[in-house]
DNA sequence: TTGTATGCGTTATCAC
DNA sequence: GTGATAACGCATACAA
């Protein structure tokens, strides 16, 4: 690899100290004009650009971010990830990478956590989807590792957090089709002990009591995760007989609908004109469905845009990137104004309702 | 956050010199079996892990590894960044993402090669679809960087590169049709001057001729990449009247086989009773197509290990990852067998034909 | 085999 | 304002 030039040889080329081309490198205000000029054309003639290795060493912060998640083969992870890369692509910090398979039990996956704390390789953490491994992170943050989560596993706690309001989405959904006529409105719900599971679940309950609707016990089912869960569960509301069907289904997530879409088509029952079908999360995948999926739209790409936002500022105060300033000043404000009341940091983001044809022939898009 | 340890401390509290210490836990022979064991317990007392950034500046390498990828909504991506994942994570080595947006046009794409250079951040880069950026990754790897390409828009050359036989795939795909008993099998082929479209077309052409038929202009249409371009060329084959029809279509990619398969099924057209469609890729939702496509996979996560595998070696090839040990002693054998022949190493993978119900009813799996 | 001393390329703290 | 010089935490050539 050719060797590169240091910031000595910039130095000597320019006939000044090293200090001195440092702090015309960093816009120390306290340099001569003249002799800034010369460092920069220097400067400039070679493209030169500090080691960021010894940046980090000597600065004490490596503009390194951790991003923690599990494969990218998770349907929302890769425009979450788009949002980050786009905030981060005009900053000057980098991301690394800690792709986390929870489905290989082989490993141990506290010892990628210990790698991220130890090496001290990253100066600051964005966790998504974290899992089995919210404790070990929580000690992180504790320890003073800056880090924002995207999670909606559990209720948010005291590290940073950046997601939707999960029981007012739903109520959303849920009223949009109350509006639309429907009185036996079924929920197939995500596993019990997630909390954006059970706060989907509290919005469904909370709009059909604000219409007078009782929750019928027999149209609440038991999902999961999977089109496979959502196919199952479809399999048993449709056993019934057909005066007992439900007019329309809240599926909790749009993977279930899959499935839910899937066994319905094989059933020869017709979406929407036999039930009405609604998901939750608005995956790239639901504009494709047959039919389409009318769902809650989540504003994935910016919450990993909002979240970078707020880990960047966390991580340096004073960090301003060149063409966002404003909105970093915005942010910073955002955050400090949280902080400063001492209640964590909780950034809900707008969802809206995205109408497609698994409800209506209509197209229209409905903000919460 | 928490001041760290250093190896300075270590050495103080074992009662050896840091050069001790560091040669310990780099696993220099040459240390006494008792100071190994007194440090090592100091080490493992404290959970130790040296600073990634010194050992960065004072090692020469920065165990970093970069990524430069297109968005991650690419549908090939979320597979091929597993497998490099999956390698890297029993590695010493970490991934810095570079996701790049071809599609903003904004914002100078260079520039982020040039910081790929400069900053001497990673010891290796993998580049992956680089599009317009091959020039300049090419004169990176002049300039010494260990590169590995994944990437088949143009043929391969004398970087390092990972990928598939597109040609001999293609011929496959074509001869399992024929088997069939088709004759009239149009192809919807991708860009003009992409090489791996190229290369299919050929392939094409070559088993049509094989099979003493000749390929007839009228059965091959210009497409793209997506939906619509495939959209687009089957009006064009369903226009004609009913005798001229295809009774088979091999479409370059499963993305234009999308907008294939959408067309048809509007068109009352049915798969494969009145048309048998076959794409290429094998992307996670071409099992989830209506019907399922038949199409010929590309073990997408197989290339991003054994390109990151190859790019580690590169980048130190006394490098040998404890549960790897073999593989990687292998892969470096097939390494340096080609290198010493002074040929550009070319890995090619094998493909397989995934049959769906777009081509039968069977489910079977021919390897190429 | 072990310890000492120097270098890696910066930033930051001093004097000047 | 500017230039020496000391960290930063580790690896390593060299001396012992």
């Amino acid at each position: 690899m050719q060797k590169k030039l240091t910031i000595q040889d910039i130095a000597r080329l320019a006939g000044v100290s090293k200090a001195t081309a440092s702090r015309v490198l960093n816009g120390n205000p306290s340099v001569n004009g003249e002799l800034r000029a010369r460092v920069m054309r220097v400067v400039e003639e070679h493209d030169f650009v500090p080691n960021a290795t010894a940046v980090s060493l000597a600065g004490g912060n490596t503009h390194l971010i951790g991003v923690l998640a599990p494969p990218l083969v998770w349907p929302a992870l890769p425009e979450i990830i788009r949002g980050v890369a786009e905030y981060i692509e005009d900053s000057a910090y980098e991301i690394v990478l800690y792709s986390i398979n929870f489905a290989n039990a082989e490993c141990n996956h506290s010892e990628v956590v210990k790698r991220i704390l130890n090496l001290h390789l990253v100066s600051g953490l964005l966790a998504i989807f974290t899992d089995e491994l919210l404790p070990q992170i929580t000690r992180l943050a504790q320890d003073g590792l800056p880090i924002v989560l995207i999670d909606d596993q559990e209720e948010p706690g005291h590290i940073p957090w950046v997601g939707i309001d999960n029981r007012e989405s739903a109520r959303t959904a849920i009223r949009y089709l109350l509006e639309l006529g429907h009185k036996r409105i079924a929920h197939i719900r995500g596993p019990q002990y997630y909390y954006w599971a059970n706060e989907r679940y509290r919005g469904y309950c909370q709009a059909l009591q604000e219409a007078g609707i009782a929750p019928e016990p027999e149209l609440l089912l038991q999902g999961g995760f999977e089109p496979l869960h959502g196919r199952q569960c479809a399999e048993q509301l449709f056993a019934r007989e057909r005066a007992s069907w439900p007019s329309a289904i809240f599926v909790a997530n749009d993977q279930m609908a899959y499935g839910v879409l899937e066994y319905v088509e094989q059933q020869g029952i017709r979406v929407p004109e036999d039930v009405t079908i609604v998901g939750f999360d608005d995956n790239l995948l639901s504009a494709y469905t047959r039919p389409p999926l009318t769902t809650v739209h989540q504003p994935f790409s910016e919450m990993g845009r909002r979240a970078t936002e707020l880990l960047l500022n966390m991580i340096d105060p004073q960090y301003l990137a060149g063409p966002k300033a404003s909105q970093q000043v915005q942010a910073s404000t955002e955050f400090l104004q949280l902080s400063e009341r001492d209640q964590p940091v909780h950034l809900q983001l707008p969802t809206s309702m995205v109408i497609r044809a698994s409800s209506t022939q209509a197209s229209l898009s409905v903000k919460t």
